[in-house]
DNA sequence: CTGACCGTTTACTCAGACATTTTATTGTGT
DNA sequence: ACACAATAAAATGTCTGAGTAAACGGTCAG
C-alpha cells in the first residue's frame, strides 16, 4: 500500500536560506530533490504566498535559491506545470496561473491545500462534491457491490469502533469505509474522486475534534449506510449516506465559525 | 523488443516543416519537444500499448529512440509521473502504474483516452459521473446563478439552436452550456470536473451523429434546464437535467452497442 | 533454508553551453 | 503623428557529458 505522500522536506539540514558560507563538501547529488521541491513550491502557491499572475524569477536565479541544479529546478516546474498550477512561456517567464485553470482535485495539490489551513471556502467546496457524490455513490454502491467491498467496509466499521476517531487509526478507517465505497461503485471515474473525498471526510473529523470534547458517535449512521449496501437497498443507501453528510456538514460548518459560506442557505435543506 | 527505428515523434502541432527532409546536423534544440513526447507516450500509456506493470526502457535508450536528449524526455517522463500514469525508481526503471493510481480526471490524461477510441467501459464510468453531478450541479446552479452565467448559457443556447450539433461551433456551444452551469454553482471543486463532463458530453453528441440520420432535436431538453435555473426553481432545474441526461445515456448506450446501459457481467476483458 | 553482503544497473543530479521563442524597443515610411 | 517592420534583449528550451546514490539480484556464510 502506499500513503498519498509523506511530505517531509528531504532538503538537507541546512534550509534553503543560506547559512553564511558553509560549503558542504560536494553536498546532495542523486538525492531525490526533485520531490521536495515541488512539494515546497506547490505549498507555496496554493497557501497563496504567490499569487495567480505573479511572475516568478528566472530559472537560474530560483535554482540558486533552492540550492539545486537548473535541471532538477526545471524538472519540478515541469511537475507543477503538469498539475495546471504555473505556465512558463520563453520570454514572459514563469507566472502562476489563475485558480480555475489548477487541477484541484489532483491528490498532490489537494494535499497542498491542506498542508497549510484550507480557506474555509474551499472546504465548503470539497464538501458540497461529497454530498454530491456520496449518496449517488452509495447507491451504486448498493447494487454493484461484491463480498470483498463489504468485507473492506466491515473490517474498517470494526477498526472505526474499537479506535475512535481520536486516534489515527480510526481516522484512517474512516477513510477506508467512504473509499470502499467509492470502489464498489466498479466507476474508475468515480473512484478518481476518492483523493478529494478523502480529504473532506479528513477535515469532517478534524474539525469535530477541534469544535467539541465529546463528538456525535460517528458509529451507528456509517452502520445504516453499510447495511443498506450489504442488502442491496439501492433507495436507502443514498439515503442513509445523504443523511450522514448531511450531519457531517452541519457538525463542520458549525465549527468552522458559524455561518461560513457566501452561499448563505445551506442549511435550509437539512430538513431530515 | 526492438522498436521501430523511425518513430519519428510528432512534433507541435505548429510547425511540420523541416525535420523530415533533410538531417542536419544542428537538429532542432529549443523546439519544444517535450510536449510532443508527453503527447506520444501518454497516448501510448492510454491507448493500452504499454500496460500497467510494463518497464519502459532505460532513458538513454528512450532517448535516443526519440531522437531527443535525455533533460527533455526526463522532463516528459516527469510530467507522466505527475500524472499518476508511471512512477520511476533508481535501479528498478520506470514502470506504468496500475489504472487506479492514474489521474483520469486530469484534462490532458482525459484528452489522451479520447485520442484513441475509448473503452465502451470507460466511457460509460464518465457518462454516470455526469450523470451524478450535473443535476445537482443544476440544483446548485439554479440557487446562485448569476447574470454572466445566463448569458454565456443563453448565447450557448443561439449558437446550438443556429449550428445544430452538426458543426463543430455547435457542438462547441453545447460543451459551454454545461460548463456555464459549472462555473454558476460558484464550486471550484465541481467547476474542475468540466473538462470530465465535457468529454462525456462531446461524446454523446459523437454516438449521436454516428448511430442516427436524424439525432433527437436536443435543444427542448436545453431550453428546459435553462429556464428552470433562470427561474430560480432547483427542484425543476435538477428533473430537467436529470432528464437531459437520462436521454443522452439512451442514446449513447444505444449507439454504443446493446445494453451497455445498465451495470451488466460484460466484464469482456481479457485479464481483468 | 535464512540472512547478510556486494556488484551492477538505473535513475538522479550537476555543470556549462547554445538555440529558439517571445516581448519590448527602435526605426522607418506614409 | 501613427502604423508597421526590423532589431535587440531576456527568458525558457535543449544538448552534451560526467559523476553520484539507490535498489535489485545473486552469492556466500551461518
Amino acid at each position: 500500500m502506499d500513503k498519498p505522500e509523506n511530505v517531509k522536506l528531504i532538503l538537507p539540514i541546512e534550509d534553503a536560506d543560506d547559512m553564511s558560507g558553509t560549503d558542504r563538501p560536494h553536498r546532495g547529488t542523486g538525492r531525490r530533490f526533485r520531490g521536495a521541491i515541488v512539494n515546497k513550491m506547490g505549498v507555496a502557491i496554493l497557501s497563496g504566498e504567490y499569487q495567480p499572475g505573479d511572475r516568478m524569477r528566472g530559472e537560474i536565479e530560483s535554482a540558486e535559491a533552492l540550492d539545486v541544479s537548473r535541471s532538477a529546478y526545471r524538472e519540478a516546474v515541469q511537475i507543477l506545470t503538469a498539475k495546471g498550477l504555473v505556465e512558463s512561456r520563453p520570454k514572459a517567464g514563469t507566472r502562476i496561473l489563475p485558480r480555475d485553470r489548477w487541477n484541484i482535485l489532483d491528490p498532490e495539490v489537494l494535499a497542498w491545500a491542506f498542508a497549510g489551513e484550507p480557506s474555509a471556502e474551499f472546504v465548503r467546496d470539497l464538501f458540497e462534491l461529497r454530498a454530491v457524490v456520496e449518496p449517488a455513490a452509495a447507491k451504486l454502491a448498493a447494487e454493484r457491490r461484491r463480498k470483498e467491498h463489504l468485507k473492506c467496509m466491515k473490517d474498517a466499521l470494526g477498526i472505526m469502533r474499537r479506535d475512535t476517531l481520536a486516534r489515527e487509526t480510526g481516522r484512517a478507517a474512516d477513510r477506508d469505509f467512504h473509499d470502499a465505497i467509492l470502489r464498489a461503485t466498479g466507476n474508475g471515474a468515480i473512484l478518481a474522486l476518492s483523493a478529494s473525498i478523502g480529504a473532506a471526510v479528513k477535515w469532517t473529523t478534524q474539525f469535530k475534534l477541534r469544535s467539541r470534547a465529546l463528538p456525535r458517535d460517528p458509529i451507528p449512521d456509517h452502520v445504516r449506510v453499510y447495511e443498506a449496501i450489504a442488502a442491496g437497498n439501492v433507495e436507502e443507501a443514498g439515503k442513509a449516506m445523504r443523511n450522514l453528510v448531511d450531519l457531517a456538514l452541519e457538525d463542520t460548518s458549525w465549527a468552522m465559525g458559524g455561518d461560513s459560506g457566501k452561499h448563505a442557505p445551506q442549511r435550509a435543506k437539512a430538513s431530515n
